[in-house]
DNA sequence: GGTATGACTTAGTATCCGGTAC
DNA sequence: GTACCGGATACTAAGTCATACC
């Protein structure tokens, strides 16, 4: 690198690769180092039917064969530059800055529509050219102000920069489930201690973690935020801007000639690990990310970004046969992480679009499965029972398969993994699952299952096998996919959940019907949805506002039915024979006591007083901004007089037991006036329903990753549902070949 | 056949952000 | 204008599974 080259930010260095040498040239006209001959894998291919390809009555193909066109054909090797060159709107422009509608016009242009080539695209190359900036790293530690100390038995402590960091970690989330959790605190203590070996130690002998005391750090980081809270717009804006405008290189990349998004370009920034459920290594320091650390991944020939100014990257590869941009090794488990492509991007389009025509092969192939599966439950072989039985448990509730984990992860279990105490028997059939699935979710379920596999599991849990010892003793993960495939090309155990999700799906979306308004019709897909994300066992935790957003629902509840009771008492002011005309309409005039009515009032007295006090206080807010006069005390008094009055009525009413009735007041008009308070009861009530069942259920996971996004195309077509309703922007970028591809008849 | 490795999908939670009520 | 709430998005942990190697 030349020494000029030296002296220009890393960041608008990084930005010229695809700003000035390769803007608006398209990867078929790079430097021919940077084509790369490809060779193509032509087996199985699998190809989407586009609008363009219609059968000749007009209908797309894909509503009847199921997008699938498989012939094999021999092709010649292909390079980049035989390919189809990008349109001139298809290549990166970054030279002025776009207007915020150039912008979206520029996206729309951009969009590259993979799903309607016609060209096979199954195999090992995934790309013919890629070309990056490289990846964000997060910003240099910097320290606290000096006044802000870690405390050791009351002694302020001098920490060298590195240990400070790890101690501002740990500083930040003292008030957290994780900063209470023993094994967090002792793996961090642990660490905390060896980095401040590492950089030569401190002031005090630190030997005990129950000496240490973070408040002044929380204190500091807890004024931090709220001096970004209490921030201008106008400061905010900027932070933003300036975030983006350094992020601005990193987020695109250019895929195949055309611009891709990248998911998470930013290298994760250092911290404490926080493993979920009960995890070994909570807690433990992840160490920062040099890029001495990481692996560049693209087109040979492609100019490398340069990385950040004293450093090098740790290697450089152009492997085609893999989609990662960068990857780095991490310090927990020893694994990898990766830079990827955004979700919208053609590569996971392409990917999830394979998924579920595997997943929607599988329905011509089931029958046969658990017929086979049925047969083999009473094997001789143990391990072909336990292979049946462990297929029906994932085939019929929707079981993971549940590899081997170490003892330094969270001990959580699938199908294979079940452990002799996760089942109880209970005769004749019944069969109690209870354990800890992914991500420590408890899955507790009481089924009845078929004989055959309720007597299988007993004999698999018969003596000498005990409380700790697998229930599939001769079976793994492995073994069963492999068995899978026997069955279809492309079956493993994760197939059967994407399969009976998107079936699940189809067959409820089956059952509504096409009536009520756009916002009933959305609870009902709403509902389907939450049926298939309870078969996947799909959850949340409950938010910390639940409880109190049920109780003022609950609250609105009593005053409707209150007001409904009040109308129907006037009624019977107006013309007392009603009752004995209808005494069951008029029933439930006896539900509230008094005692129940005083606390509503109350409740209502209560609410005017705020708001009468509130607007009180605006407006003199108001008035002291126009430099007039303030309202006085007095004044406040007067309009809580109102309250007042209220007050008394309320008293009266509630002594009489009969509300006043206005001289206008007609039985019809109140007759009427119940109708609509019904109404809104009934909404009320469904919307209290929709908030408890969701409660703990989470949808998203189930719609993002099981449920065939054709299938909600084709009920938003079908029931004349805006698709804003049902995917929100990123569900609708992400699954854009769904949405154009899949007409009204589509099946599943 | 078992284990390690690497690359990918799936998953819940933290944080952001925009709408709404006041 | 602000505070609050809830939905959307960002983040990254935790799975699955293919493949290589012994």
């Amino acid at each position: 690198m030349s020494s000029s080259e030296d002296d220009i930010p890393i960041v608008q260095r990084s930005k010229r690769i695809l700003d000035d040498s390769e803007d608006d040239v398209p990867i078929s006209q790079l430097p021919s180092s940077v084509k790369k001959k490809v060779k193509r894998e032509t087996d199985d291919s699998v190809s989407l039917n586009h609008p363009k390809s219609k059968s000749s009555n007009g209908t797309s193909k894909s509503s009847s064969n199921g997008n699938i066109k498989t012939p094999k054909k021999e092709r010649t090797k292909k390079t980049p530059s035989d390919k189809k060159k990008p349109n001139k709107s298809l290549q990166v422009k970054s030279e002025d800055k776009p207007t915020k509608q150039e912008e979206d016009e520029e996206e729309t242009e951009e969009t590259y529509k993979w799903w309607e080539e016609q060209e096979d695209r199954d195999g090992e190359i995934k790309w013919d050219s890629l070309v990056h900036n490289g990846v964000l790293f997060p910003p240099e530690y910097e320290p606290l102000p000096s006044h802000v100390k870690l405390y050791y038995n009351g002694t302020p402590v001098n920490l060298p920069q590195e240990a400070e960091e790890v101690a501002g970690f740990f500083g930040a989330l003292v008030e957290t489930d994780h900063g209470k959790n023993p094994v967090f605190q002792s793996n961090f203590f642990k660490d905390f201690q060896q980095v401040l070996k590492e950089c030569g130690g401190c002031n005090v002998e630190i030997e005990k973690f129950e000496h240490l005391d973070f408040s002044k750090m929380y204190a500091h980081f807890e004024q931090l935020k709220e001096d970004k809270k209490k921030m201008s717009k106008e400061e905010k804006r900027e932070i933003k801007e300036d975030k983006e405008r350094q992020e601005e290189p990193y987020r695109t990349c250019l895929l195949n000639g055309r611009k891709e998004k990248i998911g998470n370009f930013r290298i994760e920034p250092p911290g404490l690990f926080r493993g979920r459920g009960a995890h070994p290594k909570t807690g433990r320091l992840k160490r920062r990310v040099f890029p001495e650390d990481v692996t560049l991944n693209l087109s040979e020939g492609a100019p490398v970004p340069p990385p950040p100014e004293g450093h090098s990257w740790g290697d450089v590869k152009h492997d085609n046969t893999v989609t990662w941009l960068a990857m780095w090794k991490e310090n927990i488990a020893d694994s990898f992480k990766y830079v990827r492509f955004a979700q919208n991007s053609s590569v996971k389009g392409l990917s999830d679009f394979k998924k579920f025509e595997t997943a929607r092969n599988l329905k011509h192939h089931i029958e046969s499965i658990r017929k086979d599966y049925t047969q083999s439950l009473k094997s001789e072989l143990m391990q072909e029972r336990q292979m049946a039985t462990a297929t029906y448990l994932i085939d019929i509730f929707a079981l993971r398969a549940g590899g081997e984990k170490g003892d330094d992860e969270a001990d959580t279990v699938g199908c294979c993994s079940l452990r002799y105490e996760h089942v109880t028997l209970r005769p004749p059939n019944t069969v109690i699952f209870d354990f800890l699935g992914k991500d420590s979710i408890r899955f507790y379920q009481e089924v009845e299952v078929d004989k055959q596999v309720f007597k299988n599991l007993k004999i698999f849990k018969k003596p000498p096998k005990q409380p700790g010892d697998d229930l599939f003793d001769r079976i793994s993960p492995p073994l069963l996919n492999k068995k899978f495939q026997t069955y279809m090309k492309g079956l493993t155990a994760k197939v059967f959940r994407t399969y009976n999700a998107s079936k699940t799906m189809q067959d409820q979306l089956d059952l509504i019907k096409n009536e009520g308004t756009v916002a009933e019709k959305v609870v009902r897909f709403n509902a389907a949805n939450r049926t298939v994300a309870i078969l996947c066992n799909h959850q949340r935790t409950v938010s910390k506002s639940h409880g109190n957003s049920v109780q003022k629902i609950n609250d609105k509840l009593r005053e409707l039915m209150w007001n409904k009771i009040r109308l129907k008492q006037m009624m019977l002011e107006l013309d007392p024979k009603l009752k004995r005309k209808d005494p069951k309409y008029f029933a439930e005039i006896e539900d509230l006591s008094k005692e129940d009515i005083m606390v509503i009032q109350e409740k209502i007295l209560e609410r005017t007083k705020e708001q009468v006090a509130k607007k009180f206080e605006r407006d003199n807010e108001k008035l002291k901004a126009e430099s007039k006069d303030q309202l006085t005390a007095n004044d406040l008094k007067e309009r809580m007089q109102k309250v007042k009055e209220l007050q008394a009525e309320f008293k009266i009413e509630l002594a009489s037991g009969k509300p006043e009735i206005k001289k206008s007041v007609t039985v019809e008009k109140l007759k009427s006036q119940v109708e609509q308070i019904e109404q809104r009861i009934l909404n009320t009530q469904f919307q209290l329903k929709d908030k408890e069942d969701n409660s703990e259920v989470s949808l998203g996971t189930s719609k993002m990753n099981y449920i065939d996004p054709r299938l909600t195309v084709v009920f938003s077509k079908r029931f004349d549902v805006p698709i804003e309703k049902l995917f929100t922007k990123t569900l609708r970028e992400k699954f854009t070949w769904a949405i154009e591809s899949a007409d009204k008849d589509w099946r599943f």
